[in-house]
DNA sequence: TGAATTTCTTAAGAATTTCTTAAGCGGTTA
DNA sequence: TAACCGCTTAAGAAATTCTTAAGAAATTCA
């Protein structure tokens, strides 16, 4: 079990660290959001326990941009008891919170307490990593893209932002938005890099780019891809 | 029928390869987690006994890690009744548990249960330790790879990598994910070393290597087999 | 120990993707 | 209808990622 921990102070990251291997888990670090978004796009993380006090892209920030894209891990996020209230009553997704200082015993115990959702005999619980609309489907662990049943080829960026707007469907992305959540960069640039990035991947999902089937624009508001 | 027995006691370990070998089974030994693997990886062991505290790499990790890489030993694990908790409520994968210091008598009606498994040839129980995809196939036991039935020579570190593709066609891995699963360390390196294996592999298990068919990049995400 | 094999590093260049630019088109509004 | 703003489209430059070969380093085997 691969778990993240994310903390801008790095003895609070190494004592964690130290306490989850010797439960056997396999530790990997960050020290704020925008590094552990870039873990969990690269490793199979099933949990991050992550800080919500963090300099960059705070852990509230970061737990939402992780759901958003439906990334699966479990999230924890900690805080010290006079931070606690910001989390609370704020639904973002996390699985589970903690106060900090915490006891290892009690952190050990939730980390348990979490992962046993997932295992079943050993082996990873099989969640869905399938978003479908219409003809449309993306496979998210083969990361392949069908239409009808014909796989498309797109590429990483393309691929992110399809997957953005299907997992997704019905909502309208503006285009500083998909800016911001696919390429993790809260500047947004004025170019048209997007709008390229939506041709490019209209003219491989759309029989007829003219008339998107799925890819619609919502003119002075943004994209999205229509639930079918 | 071969057992590791796994303790970083090597009194303990000495007296229950004794007990075992005068049952008639094979003996191999190892201290800690990682001479474990190490052992599954260059010898056919059908079962292990493990300590869960152990230093390096303890049972839990050691089992986790075994299991996760769809290694299919049985696995029993030891420990003193007081860290019995430990692995109780913890489903890690393993086959059986028992608390030290045990009884010999038992211990060995508890191997040949196990074991009872793998005798009773041709039943259900029996685990599969073949992986294929269209023509290419692995034999974990006899660690033979075949493409259209021809066998092909493959390296340790070759043989893993394609291992871990094949064993979960479909699925991309990142070159990191690769590193950290073939190399256990949770390190990663910017160097091209799995790229130059990637392309080892290629060689002897692709037609043309160019236009693979079997081992295929997702560009800019990884490396994956193609489920056929 | 020496030879053979395996693994890792380096680096050049090939292939692919991404971004920028710019011109054209369509919808919206005064 | 004219002028504006936002979207579409194409083409090419820049950046990134992958492939491949060759040799050094490490390991294994006889």
């Amino acid at each position: 079990m691969n778990i993240l921990v994310c903390d801008d102070d790095k003895e609070i990251v190494d004592a964690i660290g130290i306490y989850l291997e010797n439960e056997g888990y396999t530790i990997f670090k960050a020290a704020n959001g925008l590094e552990a978004i870039e873990r969990i796009a690269n490793h199979q993380i099933h949990l991050i326990i992550m800080d919500i006090m963090m300099p960059k892209m705070d852990g509230i920030r970061a737990t939402m941009k992780i759901r958003e894209e439906n990334n699966i891990p479990l999230i924890m996020l900690s805080a010290k008891s006079e931070d606690y209230d910001k989390i609370l009553g704020l639904n973002i997704g996390a699985d589970d919170y903690m106060t900090k200082p915490f006891n290892p015993l009690e952190l050990i115990a939730r980390v348990k307490s979490q992962l046993r959702r997932y295992t079943t005999l050993g082996s990873l619980e099989t969640k869905s990593h399938v978003y479908r609309t219409g003809g449309l489907e993306i496979d998210d662990e083969s990361k392949i893209i069908t239409v009808d049943g014909e796989a498309v080829h797109l590429t990483p960026v393309q691929y992110k932002i399809l997957r953005l707007l299907t997992a997704n469907a019905g909502r309208v992305f503006s285009i500083e938005e998909i800016y911001e959540k696919v390429w993790h960069e809260p500047s947004f640039n004025p170019e048209n890099t997007v709008a390229v990035h939506i041709r490019k991947i209209r003219e491989k999902i759309e029989i007829n780019p003219k008339e998107p089937k799925y890819l619609k624009v919502m003119w002075g508001v943004g994209y999205k891809v229509e639930k079918i």
